[in-house]
DNA sequence: CCGTACGCTTTTGTTGAACAATCCCTCAAT
DNA sequence: ATTGAGGGATTGTTCAACAAAAGCGTACGG
């Protein structure tokens, strides 16, 4: 008979462990209010009003104001003293600010290719792939999605969970501008092919080239959104 | 005369803003919170009572549970469900994962030194210049300070607020790795004539030069902390 | 001796209400 | 049109209360 838990049956337990800790009220209050401001249910330049969502939710001021200062802190909310938590307004600089981090990190990341384990380059290809099959079926968001886990798979090559962590935090706040966007389609469909060359040089371990095809399609999709930011009918001043 | 208060005057104004503002309670804790850990006033594993430090300082629970939010986001403490906060105790893997996080952000940030503004190059120089003066003066917690001061103005170099603020966070989490090193002379006194090899390649623009000490300098650094580590005396199991 | 079950104490998680401070809007006055 | 004075609404902060959970000591049974 084997003799107890083995080390590989107690990390299986451990990856459900995220399913059974129940999260803290303001957590999950947190996550949800994430989640909706990323999808764009609530437009940017809206008040986030303490009674009214605390109501919705159920949940007290005091437990929503700790949610409140979690989005703030990972800027997918801004705190304007005494006037209450807004959705952020991006502004075009905002953009280039974005892209900057961007380019640093998945460039950096794609670059060491060679060196990251087979399974991270896998996922990267995985992911390719799962929005080439989206785009066949025309579910775009689920292509934006698809396109999103490429962009992080890319940033996990680094092989460090804070880089992971602050990838996912970009990729947030981006979502503050893609819903802006008009037509999903037109915007990510050109893209998926560049990705898939992308992908297949980062798993023959070819970083250089990677990095600098990932830079160029950086750089083109930072002047699209700038495009259609200046094209863009409401351009609010900045909140900050 | 003037007809009003011209565009310039308002900018001018617009600078002294930052002295203006009062931030909230919560946030003022914030910040003694992290600089108190940072400076290793707490030492790792402690826990910070909600009753006791909120009684010490004055402030409300509810208005310290915000505080102590922001500092777990920021991985300056860590919470466990109901349980309380505590001090990190940061693993060999942490350090790892923080050293590949820096070898990303300033080593790509150093490789565009060419296309760096001139000023933000002249800033790294200048905190080499400040680490060099005070270490003939002996006062090595100033060093330390500079040293910091160094690799955030070459993650500067980048031009990007988010950057910017990312090194900031990192060199925080940092610090509470450096209070438990021993003698900050013996850590950081070898360390400045390198800093200022890789400042003056940078004045020049030599950006992959630059990089290429700067990645050899951090992982120096890195496995003189993990020696250290495994010498250390205390190493309780991990928090999280 | 070891382990377990039970109850007690402490601390956190969350809520509701209260009050001061601040902001925004309206309206009157110059 | 600009300024100044209310007034209402919202945020900032505190306090008190209770439920839930974790930690601790003790007695019980093997």
């Amino acid at each position: 008979m084997a003799p107890g838990v083995t080390e590989e049956m107690a990390r299986a337990l451990a990856q459900d462990r995220s399913g059974l800790i129940h999260a803290s009220t303001a957590d999950r209050v947190t996550e949800l209010l994430r989640s909706h401001i990323m999808e764009g249910l609530f437009p940017p330049g809206t008040r986030l009003s303490e009674e009214v969502i605390g109501q919705a939710l159920g949940v007290s001021r005091n437990t929503l104001r700790e949610a409140f200062r979690l989005l703030c802190h990972e800027r997918l909310a801004v705190h304007q003293m005494n006037r209450g938590i807004f959705v952020p307004v991006l502004t075009p600089e905002d953009v280039t600010d974005l892209y900057e981090l961007r380019r640093l990190v998945e460039g950096g990341a794609a670059r060491k290719a060679a060196t990251a384990p087979m399974t991270r380059r896998l996922a990267v290809r995985a992911a390719v792939e799962s929005a080439e099959s989206a785009a066949e079926a025309g579910r775009w968001f689920e292509v934006r999605s698809a396109d999103l886990h490429f962009h992080q798979a890319i940033a996990a090559l680094a092989g460090s969970a804070r880089v992971d962590e602050l990838m996912r935090r970009a990729l947030a706040e981006l979502g503050l501008i893609f819903h802006t966007m008009a037509d999903p389609e037109q915007f990510h469909g050109p893209f998926i092919a560049r990705n898939r060359v992308i992908a297949e040089k980062i798993m023959l371990g070819h970083g250089q080239s990677a990095e600098s095809d990932l830079l160029a399609y950086l750089a083109d999709a930072e002047h699209q959104i700038l495009d259609a930011y200046r094209a863009g009918p409401s351009r609010p001043a900045k909140v900050s």
